[in-house]
DNA sequence: TCAAAGGCGACACTGAGTGA
DNA sequence: TCACTCAGTGTCGCCTTTGA
C-alpha cells in the first residue's frame, strides 16, 4: 500500500469549461466538443519530469525538487532494453492520446454531478495513422519499429512517486517511494503484424480490421485521474511544430500552469521540471542556452507572443504582449515572497498557505490577492481571513479579470 | 565556437487489401 | 480498373548532439 498525504478534499482546479464548444445535453450531463486543433494530457503526465532528455540510454531516472517548502521527487524505471523514456516517448503518448480524441470524434460526456468524463480506456490506432499525427510525411518499417518499441517502453515503465503525482479523485499526493506500489503509463498492448499474418497463411485485413485488433489502454492510475477530470486540453497542432526536447517541455509546462497574460518561472524551477541536473557552471550556460532556443521555437509557433530573460534569475513568458500593457496592477505579487507576504498579512497561517498554495495555482492565488486588494479598496470584504480562506480553498471566485 | 559522429527523416519502392 | 489504405525494405544525406 502507499502512503498519502491530504493536501485538499474540496480542490478542484480543472475547469468544465476546458473547450469553446458545450452542449448542454440534460441538467447534470454536458457533451463538451474538442477544437479540431486540439488534445489532452494527463495532468500529472503534462509536468512531472519523467522523460530523459539525454540521447544515450538511462536505465533510471531519480529527481528531487521543493515546491512551497514540500520536498517531492519521482524515481523512474524504465524498460530493460530501452531504458526510461525519452522525448520520443512523449510525443507517442501525445500521439496516441490524439487518436483517441479523434476515435471520440472530438467529444466526450462530462457528469457536471460527480465531475467525472467519459472518454475510452481503449486507443485503437494503426502505425501509419500514429506517424502522421507525429508529423511524419512518410511512413516506412523503420518508423513503424521505432514507433513499436517507444510503445513497449511506455508499456514497461514505471513511476515511483514522492508527493509528486497527484490523485486528484482522493485531492491527494501519492507519497511512498519503496517501490510497493508503482504507477504505470499504458497496458494490454495488442499489435498486428503482417509479417506473422503472411507466415501463418492467414489472410491480410484491411485498415478497419488492423484498426480494430491494434490497441493499447491506458493504465489504471492516469485513467482513473481522466475519469475523474483530472486532464488538460492544448493545441496539439502547435506541440507537433516543435523540434527541440526541451521546448515540448517548457510547452507541456506552461500549457498547463499558465493561464494568463504573462507567467514567471525561475532557473531552478525550469531545470526541476525539465528534468536537467546543473552541477557546473559550464552545463548550466549550456543549458541556458538550449533553454533560449527553444524560446525562439516557442516564439516562432505563436505559443508565446515574447519572453523576457532576467539573467541568472528567470524567465517572464509573455502570451498577449497587448492584454498585459493593458492588465492593471499585474507587476503585484510577481513573486512568491511577495505573495506569501500578502497571505500571511491577510491572517492566512504556514500550514493553511503550504496547503492552498501550489505552483499549478500559482497564477489563481495571485490573481485572487490582486481580487481581494480591489474588494477590501471598495469596501466589500468583511472578514478578510475568511473571504481569503475561502477563495484559496474553493477556488470558485471568478478573478479571471486580475490574471495577467 | 566548431568539427565529428551517428541518429533519424525523406525518398522510392513492393505487395496485400478494399470499395466505388 | 483505379484510387486509396495499410505494413514493410533499403539507401542516402541532413542536422542534432556532443565534446573539446
Amino acid at each position: 500500500m502507499y502512503n498519502i498525504l491530504k493536501i485538499n478534499e474540496n480542490q478542484r482546479i480543472d475547469d468544465v469549461d476546458k473547450s469553446d464548444e458545450i452542449i448542454e445535453q440534460s441538467e447534470n450531463i454536458k457533451i463538451i466538443k474538442f477544437k479540431l486543433f486540439q488534445s489532452f494530457n494527463e495532468s500529472n503526465l503534462m509536468v512531472i519530469p519523467f522523460v530523459s532528455l539525454q540521447r544515450q540510454k538511462v536505465k533510471t531516472i531519480e529527481r528531487s525538487w521543493e515546491t512551497n517548502g514540500i520536498k517531492r521527487g519521482i524515481k523512474v524505471v524504465g524498460s530493460a532494453e530501452s531504458g526510461c523514456p525519452t522525448i520520443l516517448e512523449m510525443d507517442v503518448l501525445l500521439g496516441l492520446f490524439r487518436i483517441l480524441v479523434k476515435n471520440v470524434d472530438f467529444k466526450y460526456e462530462y457528469n457536471k454531478n460527480t465531475n467525472t468524463v467519459n472518454l475510452p480506456r481503449k486507443i485503437n490506432f494503426t502505425y501509419q495513422e500514429l506517424a502522421k499525427e507525429l508529423g511524419y510525411s512518410i511512413y516506412g518499417g523503420s518508423i513503424k519499429k521505432k514507433l513499436e518499441k517507444s510503445i513497449k517502453t511506455l508499456l514497461e515503465t514505471t513511476i515511483y512517486s514522492n508527493f509528486a503525482l497527484r490523485d486528484v479523485n482522493e485531492g491527494e499526493y501519492i507519497t511512498d517511494f519503496n517501490g510497493e506500489e508503482s504507477f504505470r503509463i499504458l497496458k494490454n498492448y495488442k499489435s498486428y503484424s503482417y509479417s506473422k499474418k503472411k507466415k501463418k497463411c492467414e489472410k491480410i485485413g484491411n485498415s478497419k480490421e488492423i484498426k480494430e485488433q491494434q490497441s493499447v489502454d491506458i493504465d489504471d492510475f492516469f485513467f482513473k485521474n481522466i475519469c475523474n477530470n483530472y486532464f488538460n486540453i492544448y493545441d496539439y497542432t502547435k506541440y507537433v511544430k516543435l523540434t527541440k526536447g526541451i521546448s515540448k517541455k517548457m510547452f507541456l509546462l506552461l500549457s498547463q500552469w499558465s493561464h494568463g497574460y504573462i507567467k514567471y518561472l525561475n532557473y531552478s524551477t525550469i531545470y526541476d521540471y525539465i528534468g536537467v541536473d546543473i552541477t557546473l557552471k559550464q552545463t548550466q550556460y549550456y543549458y541556458n542556452r538550449i533553454i533560449k532556443d527553444s524560446l525562439d521555437e516557442l516564439k516562432d509557433i505563436k505559443f508565446i507572443d515574447d519572453y523576457e530573460v532576467i539573467i541568472s534569475e528567470g524567465i517572464n513568458f509573455i502570451f498577449n504582449i497587448n492584454k498585459l500593457r493593458i492588465s492593471k496592477g499585474y507587476d503585484k505579487y510577481k513573486s512568491t515572497e511577495e505573495t506569501i507576504g500578502r497571505l500571511q498579512e491577510l491572517g492566512i497561517t504556514f500550514e493553511e498557505w503550504t496547503k492552498y498554495y501550489r505552483i499549478d495555482n500559482e497564477d489563481y492565488v495571485k490573481a485572487l490577492l490582486r481580487y481581494i486588494d480591489d474588494k477590501i479598496k471598495k469596501g466589500e470584504v468583511r472578514d478578510e481571513r475568511q473571504y481569503t480562506l475561502t477563495g484559496l480553498k474553493y477556488e470558485n471566485y471568478d478573478v479571471t479579470k486580475y490574471m495577467h
